[in-house]
DNA sequence: TTCGGCAATGCTAGCGCTATCATGATTGGT
DNA sequence: ACCAATCATGATAGCGCTAGCATTGCCGAA
């Protein structure tokens, strides 16, 4: 048998160099090493490379947990997403941090699972880091959360929505605009029966409210409303509760491929395009999915990798606009 | 028009209160404000109500960055996968985060996005912001990365695979073994001509090796082995370019499913039970989408929360067996 | 020659907190 | 009544780095 290196318990052996023990080695003080890491340009061509070689036999790595005290800036942003799991957020993220790490920020997540008391901890335990920015989906449900970012004096953006009294700044679209939209177009089929599934988080809500609005303004009955547990199985199952609908919106596309599965088992969609089908089912969120079922899938498509990179520039770039609707487009594809 | 709130600028108003300014405010010393912070037990229940008052009336936010520069503990882990959109590994952060939430943890979050060069910043990156642990999705692809990650000294989980040496520990499954599992199972079905498509990265190879291995092993001819881009539409143009295959093993459901559709479109599936499909399809994941494609999707299900969960107890707790198979299963449905 | 100007480097004093070791106040056992 | 043990609190010295001025040496213009 070979023999077997030691496992690297944490503690032992020698502690982490630091720039003062580079300093030493190079021969020059540590001030300077902290600009080779920094500001390179600052140093001389020569010393630096004594102190580059320094770094690499050395095995240093910078401590921006030092850093960051120093000089009142972790370079890190904290990212409050209801989940990340499945879920479109996920793009948000990607783009946030797409447009972010090469600029050497990091990004610190976490997760409310849809839960005001967690969201509030969740805030707390972020801003206790002393991020440069905090970017949250949605707005703060508490106005306790609310304070706590206003107080923490640095840039916020809300995402997902339009808040009419931001924080700071926030990127998204308009969620009752897009349920108006979807009703609208359902009406314009001649459905006469409509129903809205999804959630009950404050997006799908408003989601909710621009759909109910736009059907009794239409004269249509209120439509039917169900709540549904967040995973497409769900929605597969909430056909039981849809009797004789025509028309259906769900506040995410995941409930939509969901409940066209259901409806295509009981033989309640076909081939044909939206004016074809039965029950007209529209989702929101664009996922890719949607395009390969059958019937395809049509929906509202948001821009969730844009309201990421949004959100970014929102928080490099402290001038102009602070509220940018990045809109929504109704897709037509086969479902309705 | 009602006055407007002065907009938050970063570095206006006073700054956040420090601990010794909550000290001086209830008339105790700093360190007794920390222990209220931290080991409130430790305190006498009337000092701890007039600190905790006093912190209260000050809109006090301990500052993580300083406490974590004296401590040498920051509380944080660091996460690096190679992409957290649309991505089966969204799952696996969720249940790092559900562990080590509650123990007041934060998740440093960082993409490689498949790419080795960006994976050694990244991993740099993280290290610099000194975690007290860092767990990754596979093992580094640099041997210069394995080496900063060993010299860290901090707890590493390697994740998604079963690495024969660990830098430290490893939660996964063979993905070798699932690609036999996958073949040996359609050559029972007596399918001849097999046929692989997914991603080129490590994961993705072994079960291509452990699938092509197979076949050859039990005298079929070299499967055919697609690179696919990371799109379930990739795994749709797919079938273009697979010719007279009858049975696909797709490294990841959203190819599966993608492939899945253009074999309905083209009349390559029906109804019937897995036997009885022209082409087998078999992906793996466990897309809960799989589960409402017509045909349903067969699959090898992993268990991408469990991955998280156990790499959280594997970087908590040093003891015991350091590498951890949480096994596959392939999960027969209508589609192979 | 003299001196302003610039490039390269260094010194000092913290950033806001915690580890460590005291110190004073109480308590109980004998 | 005495001492040791226990509890509650405090003083001090950093953690590893950076901001904000020095300081040094060298060049060219007057």
């Amino acid at each position: 048998m070979t023999p077997v290196d030691p496992p690297p318990v944490p503690g032992s052996g020698p502690s982490a160099p630091t720039l003062a023990e580079v300093a030493a080695r190079a021969g020059v003080s540590s001030i300077t090493v902290s600009r080779v890491v920094r500001l390179p340009e600052m140093v001389a061509p020569k010393t630096r490379e004594r102190v580059e070689q320094a770094m690499r036999e050395m095995g240093y790595v910078p401590n921006l947990v030092a850093g960051s005290l120093a000089s009142a800036r972790t370079h890190s942003i904290g990212v409050l997403v209801p989940t990340i799991a499945n879920s479109i957020f996920a793009d948000t993220v990607q783009g946030l941090s797409d447009m972010l790490e090469p600029l050497g920020y990091s990004v610190i997540l976490a997760q409310s699972n849809y839960d005001d008391v967690r969201e509030r901890r969740m805030l707390s335990a972020l801003l206790s880091r002393r991020p440069d920015a905090l970017v949250m989906v949605g707005s703060p449900a508490t106005p306790d959360g609310a304070e706590m970012l206003r107080r923490a004096r640095i840039p916020v953006v809300e995402t997902w929505d339009l808040p009419k009294h931001p924080i700071d700044a926030a990127a998204g679209f308009d969620n009752y605009a897009a349920g108006a939209a979807v009703a609208r177009h359902m009406i314009a089929q001649g459905r006469q029966r409509l129903a809205f599934i999804g959630g009950d988080d404050r997006r799908a809500a408003r989601r909710w409210t621009g759909f109910r609005d736009t059907a009794e303004a239409e004269g249509l009955a209120r439509p039917t409303r169900l709540i549904l547990a967040r995973t497409a199985l769900a929605g597969a199952g909430a056909l039981a509760q849809l009797p004789k609908v025509d028309g259906v919106f769900s506040a995410n596309d995941a409930h939509a491929i969901g409940l066209l599965s259901s409806l295509r088992t009981a033989g309640l969609s076909n081939a044909g395009p939206g004016p074809n089908q039965p029950v007209a089912v529209i989702g929101l969120g664009d996922l890719e999915m949607g395009r390969l079922t059958a019937p395809s899938l049509s929906t509202v498509r948001v821009h969730s990798g844009a309201i990421g990179r949004t959100a970014a520039e929102l928080m490099l770039n402290r001038d102009g606009l602070r509220v940018i609707d990045l809109g929504f487009e109704l897709v037509l594809r086969d479902s309705g």
